[in-house]
DNA sequence: ATTGAAACTCGTGATCT
DNA sequence: AGATCACGAGTTTCAAT
């Protein structure tokens, strides 16, 4: 079954690029920006939401400066037999566990990992590779990072 | 030189909290969550992105229901002799790349990307094994993914 | 669907403890 | 640091188009 696809047209996506920029901007200063009403922009928003687009809003974080300044990713290989499920239960378990994706094909699974200093990780792979059904881990130390 | 580390309390831990989970959170309502005046939570909201704990406020979109609904990491190997910002570089340049990975050891780079179907993810990762320095790539296609 | 206006809520800066 | 007050700015709803 694929997603239903709801009508956004070219001012939704202005609304959305000027979101993505700042997620607390105001309904008035976007829609001074776009040339709509103030009610306008907000019903549009409220619609968003609604419809699905919009799954919500969040602030975003420099870890490094909450000291947790390292950013690793590990490739989880499981048993034949483990269903998918499991494997996205495995790693919501362990708080450092920042998302998880599952993989079609060689790994069965990729995951993002947040840690406080090396030795901090050590423990959360060691904690992954003794978790159930885990056959092997190879993990990439992220040095940099630069999102869109 | 390593990144400075503001104080941050647990009162500013809760606010941080809480503009996770929504960062459109009026300053009132976070208030009287944690029990300190709209004034209090201001100024130590200012205080956090003064500081550079938070870095801005983003609006969380499902971008399949945008028709974007293919999303992949791949893995990018690079000649030896190519220097980092190059390779940061590299990714910049193509809309669909989302975030880039510079990683220690083997492959150099991780890069996620998102496309509208696969073959639009092909023809993007056609361009960046015809791209420069690149002697290598490996794609990881997404089945599924969650996210703290 | 968009607008404009009314009533309400929120954000912001000054001032005081 | 945090609280309180005051005012300007932003939000929300609704009748009208």
């Amino acid at each position: 079954m694929p997603e239903p696809m709801p009508d956004v047209d070219a001012l939704d996506h202005r609304i959305l690029g000027l979101l993505r920029e700042d997620g607390r901007r105001t309904f008035s200063e976007m829609a001074a920006e776009i040339g709509l009403s103030v009610a306008a922009v907000k019903r549009r928003v409220d619609r968003l939401r609604e419809t699905g687009v919009i799954t919500g809003f969040t602030v975003q974080i420099d870890h490094a400066k909450l000291g947790w300044g390292i950013e690793a990713f590990t490739e989880l290989r499981y048993q034949g037999t483990t269903p998918v499920d499991r494997i996205m239960r495995t790693a919501t378990e362990i708080p450092e566990v920042q998302a998880v994706f599952t993989i079609a094909g060689d790994p069965d699974a990729l995951i993002r990992i947040r840690a406080r200093d090396l030795g901090h990780l050590q423990k959360i792979i060691d904690r992954l590779r003794r978790a159930g059904d885990v056959t092997g881990t190879k993990t990439l130390m992220v040095l940099a990072s630069w999102t869109r």
